[in-house]
RNA sequence: GCUGACGUAGCUCAACUGGUAGAGCAGCUGAUUUGUAAUCAGCAGGUUAAGGGUUCGAGUCCCUUCGUCAGCUCCA
């Protein structure tokens, strides 16, 4: 091999030989004009670099193209540097912050004097088109530190960045016909080859995601490779807007959140009401199975008790603040509502000797708990201020931490991937900076933790510094129909707790030991979890958690009594349904019914009532009716109910 | 909490630069008696989020408060 020539390696395992300073694009060239044209980016080494960068001996080199998910990145990123190009031209005082790629699209983070509005971002987008049009090649250079420091002295941001960059970190600048940008790159070979892209919003976001720095302005965008893509993409957030609980909760009257009242606090109407009385009876008829035992404790406490949790000093600024004395109390005697119920549970634990051999003890409450939660971090049900915890507290011997996990893991399994049929993923939380207790019981309970999750033999991934201060959790987090990433589910070890409060058990010795805590929560909050139950199934429910199962409808008059005796017939064992009596037409009342997302409509004419029938309509099953006797669609509900089938038996 | 946008009938939305608040759906009444996604007609429904200001006149302009939304931050 002569030093004029450089040998790099293809995905097929093929060897190729260039002149020595040839760059990827000479790569794609070499290879074929088709792909020199789709050519994006190349990976050397399984790096993503600049088409225009000369490529060294002995690298692996695969071009990238739009068939390949990392030059999506590529675009998005290219695509926020046409974006700061089009307002920098627009508005040049603006100052420049970051402007990544992210899921989906990209943003660019501006500083400006004065916010950007809707017309600000449509006429952004035009200029965008103008940046495109004029196909600026996106050109590489590396600079020295003073050079860059030189480069952007009018952009206080960038000078941050630049003196945040480690000694020896290569500095690298990108252009794209007027606009210069402080960047890692890589980019698309030029503007020209970013064309399917929308601006979204605009919002404001604190410079460095720190609060306590200036807030900048951010534009959100999107950009994919053809319209097809954008198209799809424009839909799916079409449909997450139709999806959205807080629409159909209003539509299907399921609940409601009043002004009068306060953010944050949810009405729960019948139709909503009757959903999570559902899920109440489920997980309680599941837990108990279980060993675990419902308590109800007070909702109100001396505020002594958190203080004494140690949740005061640490969790005070999303307490409610404390309220006076009772009559008869002194003056210093202040309440708190409860945000928790952890303390409330451990009184109970603590309020009789226990023995290693009550062990472990499982103590569950459905409880209102109430957070002062900043106001605009609240949304609709699924970030509330009053919280429906399915909460328990388990007290157990610290050899009894891996069964009980397990145990754990079964119910998550039975509710979330059998009953609700979702792939979830297992996250292990570890220690966070703000936190109770020393770093060897946290590494004890991480421990713990972790080989109860080996043991049963589940993926999980390590979530570092995301637990919560007083230890360490497994948290669970589910995908919906589609696509959205949920949590509910999380399972905290705690050891913190147990030692504030002195808790004890008797082992087998006669002395006294302290128990471990396992706090637990299967669907998170009730609040969120219906919310999430509402977008994942658009509204329409599986049968068994349907407020209204079967609206039963006399086509005309004369048949009312009919569908009455076939409406008592369904609620007598134990079917939710109703009679739409309403003196309108049978198109009107299906209608009526599918907006409405009822599971099954049972038609009621001459012919049914006559012969002790019912016509079933399946929602969304369109004519597809099913004539069947009345007692035969009774058993078909109760085994649906029974089994809570996801799809309808009928 | 911060930045911006927004708040009109139960719901979805109109009302040009300040000039008499309007429609569809839902509701009620009546007619119709309907066979698988909207029968017809009539009626009723609003201190335009609340409070203050500018103006001959405010849904529209200004201020304050409350709330909603998009993000940031935080989180179940």
């Amino acid at each position: 091999m002569s030093p004029s020539e450089v040998r790099v390696t293809l995905p097929d395992g093929s060897a190729r030989a260039l002149p020595a300073g040839a760059t990827g694009a000479d790569l794609a060239r070499a290879i074929g004009a088709g792909l020199a044209k789709a050519a994006l980016a190349v990976r050397v080494d399984g790096q993503v670099w600049d088409l225009s960068r000369p490529l060294a001996d002995g690298m692996r080199v695969t071009i990238l193209t739009d068939k390949d998910s990392q030059a999506l990145d590529v675009l998005r990123h290219s695509s926020a540097h046409v974006l700061a190009t089009a307002v920098r031209q627009l508005f040049p005082h603006a100052k420049i912050g970051f402007g990544p790629p992210i899921e989906d699209g990209f943003y660019y983070d501006f500083e400006v004097e004065r916010p950007f509005g809707p017309e600000d971002l449509e006429a952004i987008e035009k200029k965008m088109v103008e940046v495109v049009k004029a196909d600026y090649p996106f050109v590489r250079e590396e600079v020295s530190r003073a050079e860059a420091k030189q480069r952007f002295k009018d952009d206080p941001l960038k000078l941050e960045r630049i003196a945040d960059l480690a000694d020896g970190e290569v500095i690298s600048v990108y252009t794209d016909g007027p606009f210069v940008d402080l960047c890692r790159g890589p980019h698309v070979p030029s503007t020209g080859r970013i064309t399917h892209f929308k601006l979204l919003h605009a919002a404001g976001a604190y410079w460095r995601g720190d609060e306590r720095r200036q807030m900048l302005q951010r534009i959100y965008g999107t950009a994919w490779f053809t319209k097809d893509d954008l198209d799809a993409y424009l839909r799916r957030l079409e449909e997450a807007r139709k999806r959205d609980h807080r629409i159909l909760g209003k539509q299907l009257d399921l609940f409601s959140i009043q002004e009068d009242v306060g953010p944050g606090l949810v009405f729960w109407h019948p139709k909503g009401a009757m959903l999570q009385f559902q899920l109440r009876r489920f997980i309680e008829d599941t837990i108990l199975e279980r060993g675990y035992q419902l308590v109800y404790t007070p909702h109100v406490t001396r505020e002594q008790l958190f203080l004494r949790s140690g949740h005061l000093p640490l969790y005070a600024e999303n307490q409610f603040p404390a309220m006076g004395a009772g009559e008869g109390e002194a003056e210093n005697v202040r309440y708190r509502v409860k945000p928790m119920n952890c303390p409330m549970h451990i009184l109970v634990y603590a309020s009789q000797q226990r023995s290693y051999r009550d062990l472990p003890v499982r103590l569950a409450e459905i409880a209102n708990v109430y957070r002062n939660e900043r106001s605009g971090t609240l949304h609709g049900m699924l970030r509330v201020r009053g919280l429906t915890m399915d909460d328990a507290h388990v007290f157990l011997r610290p050899d009894q931490i891996e069964d009980e996990i397990f145990q754990l893991l079964d119910i998550v399994e039975l509710v979330l991937g059998r009953t609700f049929g979702l792939a979830y993923r297992l996250d292990l939380a570890t220690r966070p900076a703000k936190k109770l207790g020393d770093d060897a019981t946290w590494g004890q309970a991480e421990r713990a933790l972790e080989e109860a999750l080996k043991r049963r033999g589940v993926t999980y991934r390590i979530d570092q510094g995301g637990g919560a201060f007083y230890g360490p959790k497994i948290d669970v987090k589910f995908n919906d129909a589609i696509g959205r990433e949920w949590q509910g589910a999380t399972i905290q070890l705690d050891y913190e707790l147990p030692e504030r409060f002195q808790l004890e058990y008797t082992g087998d010795d006669n002395r006294a030991h302290r128990p471990v805590m396992i706090h637990r929560a299967i669907y998170g909050t009730l609040e969120r979890f219906c919310g999430f139950l509402i977008e994942h199934f658009a509204g329409a429910f599986p049968l068994w958690l349907s407020p209204e199962q079967v609206r039963v409808l006399p086509i005309a008059d004369v048949q009312a009594p009919a569908a009455r005796a076939v409406h008592e017939r369904l609620r007598g064992a134990g079917i939710r349904s109703s009679v739409d009596e309403r003196s309108e037409t049978l198109n009107y009342k299906i209608r009526d019914g599918e907006t409405h997302k009822v599971p099954y409509m049972a038609v009621v004419g001459e012919r049914e009532a006559q012969a002790g029938t019912v016509a079933v309509r399946a929602r969304g099953a369109g004519k597809k009716q099913v004539v069947l006797p009345l007692e035969e669609f009774v058993q078909q509900l109760q085994e649906e109910v029974r089994t809570r089938s996801l799809s309808p038996l009928v």
